[in-house]
DNA sequence: ATAAATATTTGGTATTACAAAACATACCAT
DNA sequence: ATGGTATGTTTTGTAATACCAAATATTTAT
């Protein structure tokens, strides 16, 4: 994410209380004031403005997201054209798997996950439509970076602080370009519990033949009822299948 | 909409921006310039602050919505708790009726959709998940004014200025206040091609024992298809059932 | 009823958002 | 290649305003 020459403050500040809102799930002008740092009479004000374009609506005493955003977030959406293609064949990976099936893209050197679809047995995770996590620790995070651009690539590991979020984590630059290397060759990128403890995945990358990178599918279970045969072997032909469905019909957009 | 006492201009100057960005779906600093009739030198200020925190993404010349909003998005919707709750009757209802089946819920006097279902036979609609329209002229606006609370509603009407967007549109607030009354004995609100020409619907509003208005669920389908048997019996069958299953888990919550 | 806690408004000032212009960069056509 | 055009970006001075602190209004609790 470049950091702005000459930032608005104002604007900065008001997405800085929408983060607090975000966070918090609603929360009070004193509150806000005393987590930004701001005064009560600045908070107000913004929550003010932002109130009356609708991003914001509050009720008594407590301030909250408005339902605004909601629309932003389809306009937003509506730029992904593959988006149509892909969720129909997550939902039928989600359906022959019984697991979770993802849809994710990268944006600001981030994966952003737009669509989910649980199969039968899907695992109840955090990952929600919107969810954003780093790259270097999952399994779409990983496919995405071993396929793009090596320019892009090297930008966004450059900007990566790495972090043991679970005992698997890869913690250091090396360890991560080694196992991009044997993802490119594989084609397939897994996820061995490095997000969260007992869960497992695997995840590839949708591409054209420009190799632009639309976004990546996965499918993330369980590690006890993913074996390596089923991780390794029925779950990437699945993947698989679904990847190549989706760019036969790229060509067409 | 209440207008902010002292509103934060450069926030609002953003937002704007952003107002552009959704309806062009994407435009240039030149263009965005010209429309809101600032120099190019502040759009790009704006442009810079909002992309540095994921709310504008650029490629090129051009600049979109980043996908941060579509993570704002989530959050904002996680506040209507019975969301997971009304989606499944949703579902149930669009697959019953075979047509487009909705969830709406009011806020600042406007009706913004929060979920939609299509059935075998639904219309294909602008109707989109965020989707924000005036009141007066949708059945599920009609059926949550009808029962909203009379100050609410007065305050709404108030601020409302008819348009007649077909022939059959309510223009003036006697129509449709005389309306409103006939909702109430009924219980179920109809649009008769008041928004879109050859398009009618069914809806009613979800309460609980307080009266409090949590949302409201429509079926909404073309004309021919929908005859007055239809439409004024089975349909709003369908959707009482849908509504009092909803109503009872409301307790639980 | 009173007090306590909160939101909102006000007013003065230091800050900064703004427009205009200079500069840089990409894209054409010749 | 080369000049020209259209674009994005940066700079700069200044007029506007975002900000804080204090005052007021409002709500909630005792």
């Amino acid at each position: 994410m470049v950091e702005a020459k000459n930032p608005v403050q104002a604007v900065q500040r008001s997405l800085e209380i929408i983060d607090v809102l975000q966070n918090t799930g609603g929360a009070r002008v004193t509150d806000i004031a005393e987590q930004v740092g701001m005064s009560k009479g600045t908070i107000h004000c913004h929550l003010a403005t932002l109130e009356e374009n609708g991003y914001v609506v509050h009720d008594g005493t407590k301030y909250k997201l408005g339902l605004r955003v909601i629309d932003l977030a389809h306009h937003a959406k509506s730029r992904i054209d593959i988006y149509d293609l892909v969720t129909k064949e997550v939902d039928t990976l989600a359906e022959e798997s019984g697991e979770l099936a993802l849809f994710t893209v990268e944006e600001g050197g981030e994966g952003i996950c737009l669509y989910k679809s649980a199969g039968d047995n899907a695992v109840k995770t955090e990952v929600y439509v919107g969810y954003r996590n780093e790259l270097y620790h999952t399994a779409v995070g990983k496919g995405m970076l071993a396929f793009m651009p090596a320019e892009q690539r090297d930008r966004i590991i450059e900007e990566t602080t790495f972090e043991a979020i679970t005992p698997n984590t890869i913690t250091d630059e090396a360890a991560l370009r080694e196992e991009l290397e044997a993802i490119r060759e594989e084609g397939i990128a897994y996820n061995h519990e490095e997000s969260i403890h007992g869960l497992v995945g695997a995840g590839a990358p949708i591409r054209d033949q420009d190799g632009t990178i639309y976004g990546a599918i996965s499918v993330i279970g369980p590690a006890r009822r993913m074996g390596s045969d089923r991780l390794e072997n029925e779950v990437p032909d699945m993947i698989h299948r679904a990847v190549n469905i989706v760019e036969i019909n790229i060509t067409s957009l």
